[in-house]
Parts: structure tokens; C-alpha cells; sequence
RNA sequence: GUGGGCGUAGCCUAGCGGUUAAGGCGCCAGGUUGUGGCCCUGGAGAUCGAGGGUUCGAAUCCCUCCGCUCACC
């Protein structure tokens, strides 16, 4: 397989890189966002929609396309590229995170993880090496470790065992795997603590993955102590290889991980909270909902250059948000895409103009990601988290 | 016209003699991070159709009126 990731020039006061993945379905440049499309679609938007709005990118979930269609049958199809009519480079995840979160966990030992389909209720047994045979068959470019997620909140002893879990499962995916022109990137776990953080960081890359990803944050955990745990995980990876944050997509975070040195991120943020009515905007995230915008005739980002932007009026998504049309989802969804593709593209060009430490600061600054109200909550808690954790470390 | 039923927040209802009238929808705001479009959390909003009476105490019981509705003429 030809070079994955190669790097296009770094930061000189931060640790954030710009580089370039090539995937047998195109390259991608990065830092990069990728948008989650679980069920082979992001919701609400065609591939067109997609190269549109500049996603590189997309991710896929074995676990929901294992339980329904089936990968039987997207192999029939012609695989996940063909079936879903997107050309484009594709990341598929375990289900690692959905065996934990959505599906009634029953079982987890050493051998894999028994649980109940959130669909029809059925027992369902998922191994790592049954993982992999999923993502083998659905084809995607990328693919990932099957791992255990373990809560945000659980205790030091119970970390590091699901930790240790999920390094054994690393290794059985890593000796499983044999598909060509797919790359398996390994999981570093450890939860909020930089000693595990260290171990399992050690333990992954020695397995030798042609890239590797930070599992297990944004959980709850408030996001100084995530970033925290970014700072202290990602210079330890290999330079050459590329760096993947798993789950985290809001605009602030991606700018202050990707100066932790990160390259690849996802999240269901964007797109789920455009369904909702909630769109970044330059200066804050914005509730379309809001009364306030039933007379706005204007964009609501006017720095945007997504065709919602240009072609249609706040008020008038209000009033589709309101009525519940679907157009609304469809609207909302683009616009909050672009806004994270093009923060991507600023932020990477700014590190190839060596710029980057003050185009984070100004957006910093600039950007409010919630109400004040909110954000002081989330910080009187991570004081409070922090005298209480301080023997852990 | 006669007899019955019903009038409780913008809408639909609960409460049928006992602190400060409860809930859903809607409305006003928050939240949402390896996605179920869901969901969660706050908040505002009611002279209980009007007037009179009984009672220590009435949305609740009685009388009159008004409005809606059904049945019979």
C-alpha cells in the first residue's frame, strides 16, 4: 500500500500539523473533520451535497449496517462505496462505541461482547476478529480497532482493566486483519488519566498501525481535562503516522486539539444539533428556534459561503424549523458541514502560513460555543473534578 | 320552548368541600460531541364563564344569568 499520510508543514508554536491522507478512494487534506453518516448516509444530504460542502472525509458504523441491511447483502451490492454512491474516502468504526452506549449491554468478556440489537432485540456476539470481517467486507478505506468505551466517571481500577481489554482486542484486529488498500488504525484508551494514557499509548503503537486514534473522551468529561488528556496523548504518537481524536467535533474543540498535534476528528455534533435548530455561526452557536430570528432577514453566518447562506433568510429557517418541514434538516445540516470544513481549510492554510497559534487565539476569542451561563457551570465543575481527582495522578 | 350535558392558561384535559388549582400540546429559553430526526432541563402563562348564596373553608354544593352542545317538541 502507498504512503497513507504525509505531512505538509507544521506549526512553530504549537503542535499542529498540516498533511495529507491517500486513501484508494481519493486523498484528504488535513487537519480534517469527518462528517458521521452511521447508516451509510449523513443525514439529510446526498454525496453531491457532501462534495459540496467540502467533507473529505466520511464515516460509517459497522455495528448499524452489520444489524441492518447486513453486510451480506452491501456486499452483493457492490460494497459500501457502491451501495451508498459515494466515491469518496470512508472510515468505518468498530461499533466498539455502540456495543457500550446503545445496545443492551449483557455480557463483555475477554473473547468479545454479548448484547441486544437496539432494533429488533435479538443477541448479538461481536468479537474483534467478527469486527473486522465486518469492515473487510463493507470495504471502506479505513477502519477501526474494535475496542470497549468505558463511561466517563468509572474508577482508576476499572479503566485500566477495559484499557487492558482493549489492547488484547488491538492485537487480535491487527493479526486478523488482511485486506489490502485498507488501513486499520489501533484505539489508545486510559480515560482521564495521563499514566494509563502513557501505558496504553506504548502498548498501541508497538503493535505498529499505520495510524492511531484517541478513544474514549468528550464521554461528559468537562472539556479542560479533555484537552488536558489530548495535550499529554498526542505528541507521543508517532510523527509520521496520522493522529485521529475520536468524537469530538465542536468548533472550539477541534481548533484547540488540532494545536495538540491531532489531524483527524468526527462527531455527530454538527449534524445533530442542525437537526435540532442549533447553527454555528462566526461569533456563537445559534438556536434557529429562538423567536428572535422570526424577522431576520439575513444569513445567519454572514461570513458563510454555503448555499444556505447565499440563497435563503434566518426567518426563513425559523419558520421551516417550526414547521418541522424537512428542508429544514437538509438547510441546517449544509450550512453547519461547510462551516466546519471551511474552519479546517482556515486552520490548515494558517499552518502552512505559520499563523496558527494567532488565527486559534483570535477564533478563540471570538467564537462563543454557549451561553456564559453554561460555560461557568462547566468550569466550576472541572475545579471541583480536579480537587477531587489529585491522588489519582 | 322543554329536558339533559358541559364551561378550569392560547388549545385539550385532571381535580368534584380542605395548604400555594395538576398534566399534555403550544409558547419563552438552555443542553446535546466514535448520531434515532429523538430526548433531557428550566421558565412564563388561570380573577376555575358571570353574579349572588350556603360553609370556618367553594373550581367543587345551591340559585339566577350568559355561552356551547345533545335529545325531544
Amino acid at each position: 500500500m502507498s504512503q497513507l499520510f504525509s505531512l505538509a508543514g507544521t506549526c512553530s508554536r504549537t503542535r499542529a500539523r498540516a498533511g495529507t491522507l491517500t486513501t484508494p478512494h481519493g486523498s484528504v487534506a488535513t487537519p480534517a473533520f469527518m462528517p458521521v453518516g452511521s447508516q451509510g448516509t449523513v443525514k439529510a444530504l446526498t454525496p453531491d451535497d457532501l462534495r459540496v460542502v467540502g467533507a473529505g472525509m466520511i464515516l460509517a458504523n459497522a455495528y448499524h449496517l452489520h444489524l441492518r441491511p447486513g453486510v451480506e447483502i452491501i456486499g452483493r451490492l457492490g460494497g459500501l462505496h457502491r451501495f451508498m454512491s459515494w466515491d469518496g474516502p470512508i472510515l468505518t468504526d468498530s461499533g466498539g462505541f455502540q456495543v457500550f452506549s446503545l445496545g443492551h449491554l449483557r455480557r463483555v468478556s475477554d473473547e468479545g461482547a454479548v448484547f441486544r440489537s437496539h432494533i429488533d432485540g435479538s443477541e448479538q456476539f461481536l468479537t474483534p476478529e467478527l469486527a473486522i470481517e465486518i469492515q473487510e467486507k463493507l470495504g471502506a478505506d479505513i477502519i477501526m480497532a474494535f475496542d470497549e468505551c468505558p463511561p466517563y466517571g468509572d474508577d482508576l481500577r476499572i479503566i485500566r482493566e477495559s484499557m487492558e481489554r482493549s489492547h488484547l482486542w488491538a492485537r487480535r484486529c491487527r493479526s486478523s486483519h488482511r485486506r489490502d488498500g485498507q488501513a486499520l488504525f489501533g484505539i489508545i484508551h486510559g480515560g482521564t488519566s495521563v499514566e494509563l494514557r502513557r501505558q496504553s499509548t506504548a502498548f498501541v503503537t508497538g503493535l505498529d498501525f499505520p495510524g492511531y486514534a484517541i478513544g474514549g473522551l468528550s464521554l461528559g468529561e468537562p472539556k479542560e481535562l479533555m484537552y488536558s488528556i489530548v495535550e499529554e496523548t498526542a505528541p507521543l504518537l508517532p510523527e509520521e503516522r496520522p493522529r485521529y481524536l475520536m468524537g469530538v467535533g465542536s468548533p472550539e474543540d477541534l481548533v484547540e486539539c488540532v494545536a495538540c498535534g491531532v489531524d483527524m476528528f468526527d462527531s455527530a455534533l454538527p449534524t445533530r444539533l442542525a437537526r435540532n435548530g442549533a447553527v454555528f455561526s462566526r461569533d456563537r452557536r445559534l438556536n434557529l428556534r429562538n423567536a428572535r430570528f422570526a424577522l431576520e432577514e439575513g444569513p445567519i453566518d454572514p461570513d458563510c459561503d454555503c448555499s444556505t447562506c447565499r440563497d435563503f433568510s434566518a426567518a426563513y429557517l425559523h419558520h421551516l424549523f417550526r414547521c418541522e418541514e424537512l428542508l429544514a434538516y437538509r438547510l441546517a445540516t449544509i450550512h453547519n458541514l461547510r462551516f466546519a470544513a471551511r474552519l479546517m481549510e482556515q486552520v490548515r492554510q494558517s499552518i502552512l502560513d505559520d499563523s496558527f497559534a494567532r488565527f486559534k487565539e483570535a477564533f478563540l476569542k471570538r467564537y462563543q460555543p454557549t451561553d456564559a451561563e453554561a460555560r461557568a457551570e462547566q468550569k466550576q465543575k472541572w475545579l471541583e473534578l480536579r480537587r477531587d481527582r489529585q491522588p489519582l495522578d
